[in-house]
DNA sequence: ACCTGAACACCGTTCAAGT
DNA sequence: ACCTGAACACCGTTCAAGT
């Protein structure tokens, strides 16, 4: 048989990762086989085996670039003055993002990784990138003296923001009550309750 | 070949059911496929499917009962006095289950139902019904006027509690930062937010 | 060096054949 | 009526064979 030079390993390797978030994108992780993106890529299911471990860590890869992508779609606008707005601003953009790319996000979140396989350093980093995001807007909300909870409430924000991003991938366009009303509610509550001097009042009253 | 009588309809449907929640307990879902949970019960793949529409309607159906367990974990015992802490103790419930029985809950979550399917009314009420467990104790924590939010806001804590009991099922046992913990954070700020007049102050502080 | 494709051990799902 | 198991069209993963 023998070997094509149409292309690089590394090539191969990000037109395989593309045609999987084609795919993701479209039907979800269940629609997703290493044999069918080698199909698409016009190369034989060996090749992929080349490029990726397992069909694991080409998901793993394709989960990574899509929490770039969120830390992209996060940052290329500035935030808003006033770090409550930064925070609600955050938060919006996420829940954006997971609703415009359902299939993406809930790939993310719903990957159940194998027994054995720890998440890789370079995964951990995306996500400590993401969170520093939030723990920048956060600290000034906290009482002087508080400030080394930054991390703590960013890492509070940042799960609870999982539920409501995943329910923001979940929900239909029109939803009656849609994630990001249930957010709203969410800061309003957590900001509410942070003992700062200055703030306006009442989101609940 | 023709058909035994050693059980009822019933009673596979019951023993398939059964085998799945072992096998999810322990694999996750990862493990769980329609042949080894024949192989378990002693059938043949052909019962399985005489007995479950298909796959999906049997991770649905062992879902349902996951959320059962979930609801009599969280009602077996009183609940503490006062609507704080009976909201501290709901969460407390549904974060120690989750830890408890991570590969269960993780189906739950990450289950993704194929496109077309839409979720049975049966599971839907047994969420309600979990729903409606915070809406109870919500309520005295709102201001007056404002009890008809306690839907609302059940269904903001409900999801936020996604986030922290699907971490509390991914996490070892001693984690740094466990969920709990940050469930706690969530749960003062949420609570501290909310405009009722008596309360302790300072979880921030 | 690396692409190929057969091979292996699995899948989900269907359905004619049997009692 | 309902359990069986072959059959079909797939999987993930490996690896000798080829250039």
């Amino acid at each position: 048989m023998g070997r094509r030079t149409d292309h690089t390993r590394e090539q191969i390797h990000d037109l395989a990762l593309a045609a999987a978030r084609r795919i993701v994108a479209a039907e979800g992780l269940r629609g997703l086989t290493a044999r069918r993106v080698a199909r698409e890529i016009g190369y034989t299911i060996g090749t992929i085996y080349n490029c990726f471990e397992n069909l694991d860590d080409l998901i793993l890869q394709m989960n990574g670039e899509t929490l770039d992508l969120l830390y992209g779609a996060m940052t290329e606008n500035a935030l808003p003055d006033g770090p409550e707005n930064a925070l609600r601003a955050l938060i919006a953009r996420q829940l954006h993002f997971a609703g415009r790319n359902p299939g993406l996000w809930a790939a993310v979140f719903s990957y159940e990784a194998p027994p054995d396989q720890e998440v890789p350093v370079a995964y951990r980093q995306k996500i400590r990138r993401l969170l520093g995001l939030f723990e920048l807007a956060l600290a000034p909300l906290l009482p002087q003296g508080a400030a080394h909870r930054a991390g703590h409430m960013a890492r509070t924000v940042w799960v609870a923001l999982q539920g409501f991003s995943a329910l923001a991938a979940s929900e239909a366009p029109g939803a009656a009550e849609p994630a990001q009303a249930l957010a709203d509610t969410f800061v309003a509550g957590f900001i509410g309750g942070l003992p700062v001097t200055a703030r306006q009042p009442g989101a609940f009253g």
